[in-house]
DNA sequence: CTTCAACAACAAGAATACGCATAGTAATTG
DNA sequence: CAATTACTATGCGTATTCTTGTTGTTGAAG
């Protein structure tokens, strides 16, 4: 899942994304309007969380583009107190959350879990696939009756697999919502944590729940 | 345990904010009711003490919007003494408890404390995990047969782990509850805090209560 | 049926980031 | 102003992440 930030303030941003990536999303950060603008619409992200106070570009300006544009990626608004009128027009302009400042960063990480929720996934938030079962609250895996311990990585790569289940994966699709921008391509750090997650989730199962599609990437399986 | 004071009046509302803070819980005060209900929205309280005489937005229909937006914080209302129906339209409208002015600090400390109690953990209000028992009301916490003395910090630490006992606490969660909200994010203090408290409460024992998740924050054990 | 090239899996080690202890500084409190 | 408490800074060990190189697989061409 990958989260972009549009946020000037920098104690602010870095708060944002340090809360985002501690919930092992991947998150970028622009601190104007124009750039933000720019890498809305060049990059594939899951949610935008935008700033209306902003420099170059007002936030409901790069809004409103965005969606006259066709991008329909789901934006969180955060607004100051005062500006309360601001929100219906964020709302007016296509925003799908808003959240006035300060706000809990904890509110931040429900309502991205249940926009997140409403994109797909049981309402519960729960990920089930066969017997594995992934609670993106409690950050805890099992499969049928027993506990599987994830580092941050592979958690992160389980979650996106399990999201987008039945779909094909192609590794530049996975580093994207998985790892950083900024990414080596000619590396298979992608393979390896494949193979990590499998030792942890397949291994000794008979049906292996995760599938290497060859010469295109992974897949986890829906059907049994 | 984070709380919200809506009270226009300076000097109770100082008076109020630092019984609280002794008591160890983190205070924020506004002094009109659109910020209140602002704040009441966005952060996330565990309780909110409200004042019912208040400039832009009285309390009663502060109380009944968080009511009807499905806020569900336990609310203290203040009145004064002669608004005999105001306290009745107030419990009406969905508050927890009141008080009238003029109080004893001791009689809202006592209220508080009772609040909690029902909202969470024993019917007691006493908090235990595993032979770790922390009895809110006395502020006495102890382990098997022996008592830990825990300074102010200490203990407004672990009573936020032990009421949330089971769940993975990450470290913005924890400055939001326990410290303050503009808070300096590149820092170890929580860490630091729960090294302290492993100290007094874990040392020694062959099982930790306190637990770390690599990447995420901090968990009490319900398990054994 | 070989052979080869492309691709994936795996093992092992290097680099990095994270959590923790420790010690020192600042702020409160009595 | 002494003592306690709150916080900061630093360094170290280790879990995690990533790189590298090798081995194994697959499928198509010879």
């Amino acid at each position: 899942m990958r989260i972009l930030v549009v946020e000037d303030e920098p104690k602010v941003a870095s708060f944002i994304r340090r809360a985002l990536e501690e919930e092992s999303y991947a998150v970028d950060v622009c601190a104007d309007g124009q750039k933000g603008l720019d890498w809305a619409q060049s990059v594939d992200y899951d949610l935008i969380i935008l700033d209306l106070m902003l420099p170059v570009i007002p936030g409901l300006e790069l809004l409103k583009q965005l969606r006259r544009n066709g991008v329909k990626i789901p934006v969180v608004i955060l607004t100051a107190r005062s500006e309360v009128d601001q929100r219906v027009k964020g709302l007016d302009a296509g925003a799908d959350d808003y959240l006035t400042k300060p706000f809990a960063i904890e509110e931040l990480l429900a309502r991205t879990r249940s926009l997140f929720r409403r994109a797909g996934g049981t309402p519960s938030g729960i990920l089930q696939v066969d017997d594995l079962v992934l609670n993106p609250v409690t950050r805890e895996v099992s499969r049928g009756e027993q506990r599987i311990e994830l580092t941050t990585k592979e958690y992160a790569l389980l979650e996106y697999l399990m999201r987008n289940a039945g779909r094909v994966l192609t590794r530049p699709m996975i580093t994207e919502h998985v790892w950083d921008l900024d990414f080596d391509t000619f590396t298979n750090v992608i393979d390896v944590y494949i193979s990590y997650l499998r030792n942890k989730i397949d291994r000794g199962r008979e049906q292996s729940l995760i599938q290497t599609v060859r010469g295109s990437g992974y897949v986890m399986r829906t059907d049994v």
